[in-house]
DNA sequence: ACAAAAGTGTTCCTCTTACACCCATGA
DNA sequence: TCATGGGTGTAAGAGGAACACTTTTGT
């Protein structure tokens, strides 16, 4: 065997949010696509990398193109390189539609958290982009499936790691729609009581001047998530005198 | 800006041992190196992917042709993708060893576990590599001690989250030696007889009819890591009732 | 008045931490 | 007999888990 050349390098991200029920994820439709065209439709976002651009910043500009974002929360994973993730058909779609001539696709997959407000909500529709269950995933080109499955797995060892959840908050919000969003992503209940104890102990918490209005119920207290508190948390704990409770 | 072609994908792998004292990463001589040769000498092992190969087999056969074992413990990590990271000299050098054009080299990081026994040291040194300690790492091959410090700041956090450090003892090893790797990896002091609670605790390690022999002092019984034991505690831990003492 | 979600405290128990001495062996 | 590292127990404190009722608002 010999040494690989032309070969191409891709990023893929899987794009969630969260609409204060339920994990979503955007798929987009293959562009160029016909309904004669013998291959899966919905796929995830994704690029190939250009001259001159290193990987995290073509998954930003996949990402800005997808959602209109910049300063999105960007996290990579693993590779996916089986030489046959992308082959016949597929390959050749590629390279007709790219202009290319590439015998191999090599991608890095990435995953992205995003505020599902509005403006991010309109301008993902009017590009054709759905925001998926993730409970509910359908068929997708290539490996994406596959892909996507690990970003999820990925997700939820972060989210018990580091405060990634707010990353799916709006920027102010109330603790239970927090709980919420750790209930949905890790798939488990969580006590009402424990968990603000401990969130609020935790000092990342502001409260705001604000809460709910015109619900049918005891109006909730906003919150933002306090970056600065959290850092300087993280420098203090780096010291973790024993073995901290390893987590098999 | 178009998209990149005529780049190279590659494997380098930072190859952890450890003697019983401290942390070694295992360093080669660049191949064809001459003294007038205006590049750094050592490098990590690393190798371009080959045609029909997949990332994790370039880097396992790195690996055995580094050390001479297959089935060693390897993991992903970054991936080092700034376009120049690889430009002027070391390009040349790279297109001319390999008889290839390519105008970019993305790498992806491995870092490797390996048992340091005697078989593995000479075969090692007979390749005229070296185990260097990891607190006095010199000058390295292009991106290589940055590559290395991402490597090590992984292992520290797999270190705490799962049992890798039987990756690096041998198959019989006292609970100091165990204990001392820890404190080797982490830069910390650890309580022994806290520790030796805590491991034992967990179920994981199976004493062995063996004790230390010909040591000046009372002789150290040796263990095995239980690895069903662990798996089975894994499938078990996959209910955390609650979100579980988030790291930050 | 009622429906609906917000918000609040206590007890039990486990796990972490800090800490000091005797034991078995070879020299 | 001494030097060396192996091996042991306990008490105090922190944090996790389980549990039910009152409050505030809109309708």
């Amino acid at each position: 065997m010999s040494i690989q050349m032309n070969q191409s390098l891709s990023v893929d991200c899987a794009v969630f949010g969260f609409n204060g029920r339920t994990l979503k994820v955007l798929l987009i439709e293959r562009r160029y696509y016909t309904s004669d065209t013998p291959l899966d439709k919905l796929k995830l976002p994704g690029a190939m990398i250009l001259e001159n651009e290193t990987l995290p910043e073509a998954a930003s500009r996949v990402l800005e193109e997808a959602t209109g974002l910049r300063k999105v929360y960007l996290k990579q994973m693993e590779i996916f390189s089986d030489p046959q993730r992308v082959s016949g058909e597929e390959l050749q779609w590629i390279n007709r539609h790219h202009g290319i001539r590439t015998e191999r696709v090599v991608t890095v997959g990435y995953y992205a958290l995003v505020k599902l407000d509005a403006p991010t909500i309109a301008y993902t529709t009017a590009k054709g982009a759905q925001w998926v269950d993730v409970e509910s995933i359908p068929r997708l080109a290539m490996d994406h499936k596959q892909i996507l499955a690990s970003a999820l797995a990925m997700l939820c060892r972060e989210m018990l790691q580091s405060p990634v959840a707010f990353e799916l908050l709006p920027r102010k919000f109330t603790i239970r729609e927090l709980q919420t969003l750790y209930s949905a992503v890790l798939g488990i209940e969580i006590d009402n009581r424990n968990f603000r104890k401990k969130i609020l102990a935790s000092g990342f918490l502001t409260p705001t001047a604000e809460k709910e209005q015109g619900v049918a119920h005891k109006p909730a207290q906003y919150y933002t998530f306090n970056r600065s508190a959290y850092k300087r948390a993280l420098k203090e704990k780096l010291r973790l005198g024993f073995i901290n409770n390893w987590r098999y």
